[in-house]
DNA sequence: AACTACTGCCC
DNA sequence: GTTATGC
DNA sequence: GCATAACGGGCAGTAGTT
């Protein structure tokens, strides 16, 4: 089968459709965004009989200041909130752009589920956040696309083939889920889905487990799916995906959420002061919900008792995970002294391992959350049992952010990443534990019943080496400087980089200094060598195949397999991926170009992990430069394959695409030579296990 | 029992 | 994780 | 500056298949 035609239709049947339906890039082709509702008005008269829908849903373009929460339900006040009046509004949502309408908009269908059925906020909430249950608890659907892909063959009749290639050409599976509602009119029409049925379906789905399991999960979406009218097996997958893809993600739902709250109390706020309220509300309910992320809790609260009670009511909770505060890039030392001029600050080195946020109870028992709020209590039953060495008797309680970094006891060296990473996930049994593992703590969050956000980083850093210990290659304090000449500071990033480190996290200590959850605070910079302009690792690579690309990329390639050249074989080797680092412009003229180079088949003497499912082969013809973090060892790429390792390639960590070089022939690419002592550069601690005869 | 594809979650 | 983009 | 949505490598765990 021929690569070109396949790939060519299905750019060009993306193109002439113009890319509705995803929002994100102003369109190649210059179909305008046409507002669609008249073709949703059609369809819900036709089917679901709901008379005052279309005028009900109309009510939720209003502003907020003339809208009338009961004008937009068309249920009794009885009955649950239909699924289709949320999926209608996060399809009036996916026509606009602008974060202050689409906040206003859900806001007005918060405003009618409070104003009508209460209790199923908790539901329609989850659902707008696309959650199914608080991060901590584990709870995950087990599905993607490949599954979902099957349900719908499964719901709608379809070949999976004709699925697939639909896939490609619209980018979306919810594009393709809208595209194939059944024709068939059924005999007895199901009973309208809820947001309620909906969320319990998936909570049911996300329990499945062990034989059969994906056949009963695949049951459950079909039932979804047959049971769905309008626009609503649409926002069905997008749901089961986890990409909403309509410029509408928690933050806004949060946003939306408070303002409801404001504009549903009695007696209603004076309209003089409602700007004001609706901004404080908003403040309000993220800083709540950064400290307290379970909508269990937040929601019955917040309609009990207002929002502006909330924080009285809903506070951080010892156990339960504060979203862990995330530091800005930046890009020398001489933009972080800019950004910091009069500032107190202090330069910590930044380990390369997991963020862990521990949390230690009176009664002893101890939970590790990971950065996104996992719980990886049972990863690392080895750190709880080290606990009582490094804690100090008087310390009762507390919460511990820090890095878990493989670590080698014998030399004492810091062990990269990629070891940290092959350590198991589950019920780990400390008998069985391989690779151990040091903490590096660099702040303190609790401490012995008493919350230290709002202090200054000096108090806590200070609370935290009063608190603990160091115990060699068990916890240590992440190194630290006050430091604030530039000379210095360049000096210690180079001792940071050569311990095994990624840079340093550059902090304020004194002044705009409270610890800020879930946020990307400005008190908090990251600095890396691969940030700084003409340092850290770039690589000359061809691009030799395409990926169709999804989303806001659909009609252009998402991505590109990049190769270098090796000069002895004569041969091109895959060394990663890249999809990021293009503007929309270069994109758009990177895949034109390419798109006229395409090959039917790879070249014999292309060399690349099958696995990859390339869609598309291009002849070498361009260059482009590639930055990264760091090299590794793949098991999927080919790059100076038996060089540093006898099986196995080198591949990129975190790489990006930085410029076409207009001025390099494809022979004249990085080398897998040069790979190879790139790799060779980076003096890697290698592991005891890992450096011996591994194959022979 | 070994392999593979898929999924979720680290970075 | 990195990066680009619209508001 | 914030929020969102494109996209990266690579690992363990799981379910299904050979």
């Amino acid at each position: 089968m021929s690569d070109r035609t396949v790939a060519d239709v299905l750019m060009k049947a993306a193109r002439a459709a113009g890319k509705a339906g995803v929002k994100g890039r102003p369109p190649l082709s210059s179909t305008a965004k046409s507002p669609k509702k008249d073709q949703g008005k059609e369809l819900a008269l036709a089917e679901t009989k709901q008379l005052g829908l279309n005028d009900a849903m109309e009510e939720l373009r209003k502003k907020q200041s003339e809208f009338d929460p009961k004008r937009a339900a068309f249920w009794k006040e009885t009955e649950q909130v239909p699924f289709i009046f949320l999926a209608r509004a996060l399809d009036m949502i996916s026509n606009e752009s602008g974060r202050l309408v689409i906040t206003e908009i859900l806001c007005n269908a918060f405003r009618t589920v409070i104003a009508t059925k209460r209790s199923d906020l908790l539901a329609v909430v989850y659902l707008s956040a696309n959650k199914v249950a608080p991060a901590h608890e584990g709870v995950e659907l087990g599905i993607g696309d490949a599954a979902i892909i099957k349900a719908l063959a499964d719901a709608f009749g379809r070949k999976e083939d004709q699925i697939k290639s639909q896939m490609k050409a619209l980018g979306d599976l919810g594009l393709v889920a809208k595209a194939s509602r059944s024709t068939q009119r059924l005999m007895i029409k199901p009973t309208a889905l809820t947001c309620v049925k909906v969320l319990e379906t998936f909570r049911f789905i996300a329990k499945e487990s062990g034989k059969e399991s994906q056949d009963k999960k695949r049951a459950r979406i079909k039932a979804l799916l047959v049971a769905a009218t309008d626009c609503e097996p649409q926002y069905l997958v997008r749901l089961l995906q986890a990409k909403m893809r309509i410029g509408l993600a928690e933050q806004t739902v949060l946003a939306a959420l408070a303002q409801a709250a404001v504009l549903s109390e009695h007696p209603p706020v004076l309209p003089a002061q409602l700007e004001d309220r609706l901004d404080e509300a908003v403040q309000i309910m993220k800083r709540t919900y950064s400290v307290l992320p379970i909508y269990e809790r937040v929601i019955p609260a917040l309609l009990d008792e207002g929002i502006s009670k909330l924080p009285n009511v809903c506070d951080f909770t010892l156990g339960v995970p504060i979203g862990p505060m995330l530091a800005k890039p930046t890009k020398g030392v001489s933009e972080v002294l800019d950004k910091f001029q009069d500032l107190v600050f202090t330069c910590e080195y930044k380990y390369d391992g997991e963020r862990a946020q521990i949390h230690y109870l009176e009664d002893g028992s101890v939970e590790i959350y990971s950065r996104n709020a996992e719980r990886n209590t049972a990863k690392f039953p080895d750190v709880i049992a080290s606990l009582i060495k490094f804690k100090k008797p008087e310390v009762t309680s507390f919460v511990l952010d820090c890095e878990i970094v493989a670590y080698d006891r014998e030399t004492n060296k810091i062990l990269p990443f990629q070891v940290l990473s092959t350590r198991s996930r589950k019920g780990v049994i400390i008998s069985d534990i391989k690779i151990q593992v040091c903490l590096y703590g660099f702040d303190l969050l609790y401490l012995n019943g008493k919350a230290l956000l709002q202090e200054q980083l000096n108090i806590r850093r200070e609370a935290l080496y009063n608190s603990f210990v160091e115990v060699s290659g068990v916890f240590q304090f992440a190194t630290a400087t006050t430091s604030n000449e530039l000379d210095a500071i360049q000096e210690f990033l180079q001792d940071a980089i050569n311990h095994s480190c990624e840079g340093l996290i550059v902090k304020t200590l004194e002044k705009d200094a409270t610890y800020e959850p879930a946020k990307r605070s400005n008190n908090w910079l990251k600095l890396k060598k691969d940030y700084m302009d003409s340092i850290g690792d770039s690589l000359d690579l061809v691009p030799i195949g395409g990926f169709h690309g999804r989303g806001k990329r659909v009609g252009v390639y998402g991505a590109f397999l990049l190769a270098c050249y090796d000069e002895d074989a004569d041969e091109y080797q895959s060394i990663c991926k890249i999809g990021t680092g293009f503007s929309d412009a270069m994109l758009e003229e990177r895949s034109e170009s390419l798109q006229k180079n395409i090959i039917p088949k790879p070249k014999p003497y292309y060399r690349y992990g099958e696995t990859l499912g390339v869609d598309v082969w291009f002849d070498t013809v361009e260059v482009w430069e590639i930055k990264a973090a760091d090299l590794s060892i793949s098991p999927v790429h080919r790059a100076a394959n038996g060089i540093v390792d006898p099986n196995k390639g080198i591949s990129l960590r975190f790489p990006r695409l930085l410029r076409v070089r207009q001025d390099k022939s494809p022979d004249q690419a990085t080398s897998s030579q040069q790979v190879a002592e790139m790799y060779r550069a980076q003096h890697i601690n290698h592991h005891p296990a890992n450096g011996n005869n591994e194959e022979d």
